[in-house]
This record gives C-alpha cells, structure tokens and sequence, in this order.
DNA sequence: CTGAAAGCGCTTACAG
DNA sequence: CTGAAAGCGCTTACAG
C-alpha cells in the first residue's frame, strides 16, 4: 500500500492542508510543524503521486515531443539536449514519432485531446505543420525544432544559420584554391535549401565564381542522390574540384561515387556537407562539414517552452543557434 | 474550457456513469441510449482527461523508459521498436536518460516514486542493475533490454545470441580463406564480450586454428581501441588476415588503422564488426558484421511489459532474438 | 438497464 | 498559523 499525503498527516498529526503547503511552500507555517511534517516525509519516504498532483492542479509537468523517426542520424541529439533540461527542471518528457504515419498521428493527437502534457516540443514530422499550428492556435504551448527553415513565423521556433553556415563552407573551399564546386541540394520545397544554396552561392560569386546551372544537382537528402549526382557530372564531362552537398548523407554517396571513379579525395575533389552526424567524423576520409548545433537547438526549445509554463510569452521570431564549419580530412590532407 | 464527462452526461441526457460505461463497454446498456451518447460524444469531440483517468483508475497507460545516453548509434533504433509497440496499443512512452549521471538516476527515482508510470522498459546504464532490481522487487513491472548480456535471471530480458552471432562471423571468414584473425573484444565484465569471444574462438579452434593470446587484444569499445589494437599488433609483427571487433565503432577505429599502415581491406586484412549501427553501410569499404536485432529487441520488450499489464506471468527466461551476419565489402571485395 | 454516491490523492479558496 | 470542505474529472461498487 503506497503511502499517502493523508497518512503523512495523520503521523504528523496535522490536517491534510498543511502537509500540502509544506510540500509546495505556500503560506506561512509555524516553523516547528513545518519541521515536523518533513521529518514525517523523510521517515516514510513519501512521494506526492504524480497523478493526483496533475488532476489537482490542471498540469502534468510532462512536456510531449513529437519527431519524425528515431532512427534519423541526428535526432538523438536533438532529443538528448531536451530531455537534460526537462530532467534539471523536474519535468518528463513523453515521445512520439511519426514512425506509423497517419495512424501515428492519430494516436498522438489523442494523447493531445486527453491532455497528456503541458507543452510540445516538435520536430516537423512532413506535412504536418498545418495540424501542429492548430494546436498552437488552440492554446497547447508549442516550440518548433525547425530543421528545415520553415518557419511559418505562427508557430515559435529555434533554428540554426543554413544560409551563414553554407557561406562558411564556400569560404573554406575558397581558401583552399577549389574554385568550380559541384552542389548537390535538399529538396527544393525546404527553406533549407534555398538559404544553403544562397549562402554558398553568394560567397563564390563574390569571388568572381558564379555556380552555373550545370554544377547544380537537386538531390532529396539520401546517399543514393549523392552518388548519382557525381556519376552524372563525371559521365557529362562536367567539371569540378569539390563537392557541396546540403547533407551529410548525400555527402557519402558522392564520397563512394568519387572513390569508386578512382578519385582522390581531398587531392582531386574536396568534400562538405551538413549536418555533422556521427558518421561524418568517421568515413574515409573524414567528413568536412557544416556542424549543426542540434543539441544545443534542443536545448533551446525546451527552455523556451518551460519559460513559457512560468509566464514569460513565447518569442514572436525564431530563436537561432549559429552552425559552424568543421574541418576535417575531406578537403584538408592530413599533415604528416 | 476543455469539456468533460459531466458536460456529455449533461448533454446527452444521462448520467456520468452512463456515459463512463459506454466509454468502457463495460456493464449491459440500452442500444438506443447508448448511440444517443456516442453522438454526443462525437459531437462534442470529448476525449477523456488521462490524468483523471488515471487517478480513478490507478494506472497512467504510460510506460517508462530508462536509457544511458540517446547519443549511442543503435539506441534509437530499440527505442523506435518500443514507441511502436506501444503506440499500437494506446500507451504513452517517458523517456529517461543517465545522461547527467547520479543527477539523472536521482530524478528518475522520483518519478519511480510518483508512480509516474506503469512499467519500465531499460537498457541498463552501467552500475544501475541493483538499483533496477530493487525497484522489480518492490513491484515495478520492468522489462530489460539486456545489450550487455548481463542478464541476472532475476529481472524478465529481452537479449541477442552474442555467442552464435560470433560463431557466424568466424565461419564466414574461415570460408573465406582466412586463417589468422586479430580478435579486437568488449570490456572483460561485460557477458557479451565473454559470448563473443567464446563463440568466435570455438569455430576456429574446431577447424584447428585455435586463437593464440597474441591475437587478442582487450579492448573497450571505442574507435580509439580499434586503432590501438591494430597498431599495436602491426608493430610488434604479429600476423594476421582478418580482424573480428567486438563492435563496430572499434572495427571502425581498426579500419582506419589499416588504411594508414597502407593494408588493402579486404584484400590483405578483412574486417567484421558486431551491432551493424547505421554507419556500418557507409564506410569505405563497407562493413561486414553481425546485425543485433536492435529494433525487434525494443518490440519484444514493450509486448512483454504491455502482456504482462494483462495477466501474462513476466518470463523467467530471457526472450533471446537472433542475430545475423551481414556480409559487406570490408570481408569480400566487390564483384564487378 | 441506469443513477447517486463514494473514492482516487492531491490543491486551494474560505474560515477561523 | 491551521483546518474542514469542496473540487479536479474520472471509475466503480452498490442500489434499484
């Protein structure tokens, strides 16, 4: 039989009011009792129940987090940087993915209904945005992790600097003498896309170096894009001495179809991507890339949102969390 | 204001009890009253508080779920089976990490003691075993994803056949040609690294090729161990023409280690790993290694907690699902 | 077949 | 400074 604020009383021999005030440090209370009721709590080892504290106040200090899929290279992290701020601040965090599609969504806008948590922490499961700013719009405090620049400005959001980012990766390719990148994208209907793409391309035709059209390849973020876009561009004679991809996996499908051409990696073609996953740090060579900063975005989101439960409104414009470059063996031969 | 029991009772000209009965299909009722109640539950798109719920009823519908670190390279995956599962059957998943260290462990018992939830799925962070046990005792239904081969026999596990998975690894390199493996294993506390190596060096020692010291090199799981094993047995002259890592971050670690010393995989040394994480398929070449069985093992455990919520007895016996060998270019070269 | 009432374990006005 | 009572939104004996 758990032990219960009303057995705590009884021991104390006080009401169950002053218990509870005890318990949450509200009103003033004779010092003494107070020591005594806390001693009663220590002795028993007593734990207010969670359940009963959430029906009684209306909130559950449970946050949701809704992601696409757990298996994505990156969302670890993501996921790590809330949970340890939702862990120092006493809250849960309960998870769900869009792993089953439509019917995951179902579920998951039950457990909104039935009012499971407080807040949502959300990594934009695709094509959901419409349904999360309804929610929002009815009143469930809502922080976008916004990976894919979407912003729809409705919904508050933490990003990173995909177009400064993508500069910096021109910049570093610059540096090193390669001039005729060949740049392989996201999915053209991601603001991620179009500000990597202006980012990079800004910096080279600063330099006198536009991106033609030829040098351009609209990948969809797999490996197998990576590996076709290089493949076309060495099979059409296309030239280039570095490799822009907007991912990191894209990134490794052109690092394989370099290789598999017999292409010397960095010496012939230097590569970036974007993303900095775990892989990155351990291919052959490693990947250079543009480092996001995912935990630190997770992070952000779930202070936002906590912030939100104390009262202060939620932002109005993105909370933005700069990328930066990591060089690695991929455009850099190592030194000997 | 959000709508409740009361306001469909009221609606729907019924009391709450009517309308809890429909909601539950428990106790016989009248057909037409029934349906006159589903309507209006339809049409007032109620959906009952869960916190309420689980105050009357004394469970939350939600399990926990204690990880080491969500940064690991298979964790998601288990974690992904789990949150299925448990999806399908209407339950909610709170995460829990030891990511903060004794910090984390002191949260997380708190919520133990708020009976945040039902039941406890873990993948136990190292030096936590007892303390899980307890709480099994004390009665919490907990299910262990034992990745470690721990197994106490006193907490209900889901495992892999570390041994058997081993022995696969060890044929396919007899079959192909090689003789003289470089054994890179686990910590030495670990069951897993003891089935492994067990089960590894009883196919070799069957074919006459026992494994002499020399050849094993105990190791930790990093890719920092892999290269050291490997540079290490190169220095000191000991032959060899395959190496069997104990995991892939370490195979990783080896294989870098060979490509700096100029050896040619798999042509001179060919190299298998054990987990199968997702960056296996994108080293250069590829990995070969023995696929545990990540996702089905989350799967198995979230059924086994969730049969037990039903009656099911909790297993005495571990649930073991089998891993398998995945060939990969880094153990045969590519046929063109 | 249906409902009034008690209970789940807390919190929070309201009194004193 | 402290307590009795109502209330949070459900479920579940118990009656009828």
């Amino acid at each position: 039989m758990p032990i219960t604020i009303a057995d705590v009383a009884a021991r104390a021999k006080v009401s169950k009011t002053t218990v509870s005030r005890v318990l949450n440090g509200k009103g003033e209370l004779d010092e003494s009792t107070a020591a005594r009721v806390r001693a009663v709590i220590e002795e028993l080892g007593y734990v207010p129940s969670s359940r009963a504290v959430g029906l009684a106040r209306g909130r559950t200090r449970v946050v949701g987090m809704l992601v696409p899929s757990l298996t994505w290279p990156w969302i670890g992290e993501v996921i790590q940087g809330a949970v340890d701020v939702l862990e120092t601040e006493r809250y849960g965090l309960l998870l769900f993915t869009c792993n089953r599609g439509e019917e995951s969504m179902r579920q998951f806008g039950a457990q909104v209904s039935a009012k499971s948590f407080d807040g949502l922490l959300v990594i934009e499961p695709e094509g959901t945005l419409d349904y999360i700013a309804t929610l929002h719009r009815r009143g469930l405090p809502v922080v976008l992790i916004d990976d894919r620049d979407q912003t729809s400005g409705e919904i508050p959001s933490v990003g990173t600097t995909n177009h400064d980012g993508a500069g910096a990766a021109a910049r570093h390719l610059l540096r090193i003498g390669r001039r005729s990148p060949l740049v392989i994208t996201g999915p053209e209907r991601f603001g991620c896309t179009l500000q990597r793409n202006a980012g990079f391309a800004a910096v080279f035709a600063d330099a006198g170096l536009p991106i033609p059209a030829e040098r351009t390849w609209l990948g969809d973020f797999t490996v197998a894009c990576g590996a076709e876009a290089v493949q076309t561009a060495l099979d059409s004679g296309v030239e280039f001495d570095a490799v822009f991809a907007h991912n990191d996996l894209s990134a490794l499908g052109a690092m394989q179809a370099l290789m598999d051409a017999g292409r010397r990696i960095p010496q012939d073609v230097a590569v970036v991507g974007f993303d900095d996953i775990p892989t990155a740090a351990h291919t052959q060579p490693p990947l250079s890339t543009v480092h996001q900063p995912l935990r630190e975005m997770g992070e952000a989101a779930a202070r936002t949102l906590l912030a939100h439960f104390e009262g202060t409104p939620l932002p109005n414009r993105p909370t933005v969390i700069p990328a930066s470059f990591v060089t690695r063996g991929s455009t850099v031969a190592p030194t000997e």
